[in-house]
DNA sequence: GACGTCACTTGACACGATGTAAAGTTGACA
DNA sequence: TGTCAACTTTACATCGTGTCAAGTGACGTC
């Protein structure tokens, strides 16, 4: 699969990104092709399908962006400074992410490939919302009638990718209104005051 | 368009909720048709495209399960208790609609038609939680430091169809924890303590 | 009792997107 | 000179949407 030009690879990659970052509608693999200077076939010479095209761009953005690095500032802190470096990687990350999130989100009805992919993108997410109200907990801020797993659901929830392109797009918040309105609102849902 | 026979129509309508609330992906308009009892051409007699017939399709849940009403049980009460109202009256209604918001949410990138329709599903629902966040207002309950507009924008993302299904499926809650979760985030959010 | 019309059926086809298959081109390297 | 790998070109299968046109059957009307 991947034995091909890696250098290919990297361009076809970048161009699915690039593709589905701008707001344009043409994400079909031609387009994709097309940005990236190769024939359609070619495409699926390195890629079988649309589905593992969008999935490797997740990946290649995860590497080009460095998420682990921005979360690894997070695991640094304690308490509710935690919660808040938490929201502010992932919040400011999620931009980054957002077009090719989208995508893999359209096909999770009809791709159980895409659906896993995104499934596992959100377990992640998930366990850093788990350590940050474990930070919480053993700093004796965690609301007494709140449990952990619950506090962990609401957060994540709040967090999700629709969240924020309802709160940006839908209701027109600048970024840093979204980051500020989150560590809010998690702050209030899950501490005690 | 819709001077055929109404019966038939009917049939359409119900085929294509039952066939979009019922889990199973068979979701083209020649399984509608086959389970209206109608051949698939049929239906374009009646809607002339896919995005129509969903739209008509919530038009006609709204009325058969009379959401109006509904909501006007909430818009008898005040201050908090319109919140609460509010919140049970619309979170009662989702998993109802949810087949359908779930199709019409998917055809937003392609269709336009079917963007307009949900658009002004949420609007609708932006409108009910602006009328919840004045009456938290005129009963003196809201936070001094929420602006009406933004206070309102966070009760709206937080009723958001995704975030019922994040938790809801992605976490299993039932429907009563979903209702009294939604109930406590919002007054946290939103109420002074 | 023939006639027309209305709601629907039957069958065929165009289109756009994904994905497959196979033969051809080009350049690097032995 | 020959071969191999990466990529191109061309063609085609498939699936779902939407269009078109001719046909059927029941019902009301003159």
């Amino acid at each position: 699969m991947s034995r091909k030009n890696p250098d290919t690879r990297r361009r076809i990659l970048d161009a699915a990104w690039k593709s589905l970052e701008s707001g344009s509608a043409a994400h079909r693999m031609s387009d994709i092709a097309k940005r990236a200077g190769i024939s359609r076939q070619a495409l699926y010479l390195h890629f079988p399908s649309r589905a593992d095209l969008l999935v490797a761009t997740t990946r290649h953005l995860d590497e080009v962006k460095k998420v682990d690095e921005r979360l690894a500032a997070s695991r640094a802190a304690t308490g509710a400074d935690r919660l808040d470096a938490f929201i502010e990687a992932w919040g400011n990350y999620i931009p980054e992410i957002h077009g090719v999130a989208r995508a893999l989100m359209a096909m999770q009805d009809s791709d159980e490939e895409a659906r896993n992919a995104w499934a596992d993108r959100m377990a992640a997410l998930r366990h850093g919302c788990k350590a940050a109200v474990r930070a919480l907990q053993e700093a004796g801020l965690l609301r007494r009638d709140l449990g952990a797993d619950q506090a962990t659901d609401m957060l994540w929830a709040l967090l999700s990718v629709p969240n924020w392109e309802a709160l940006r797009h839908g209701c027109g918040w600048d970024q840093t209104a979204y980051i500020t309105g989150m560590k809010d609102a998690a702050r209030r849902v899950l501490m005690a005051p």
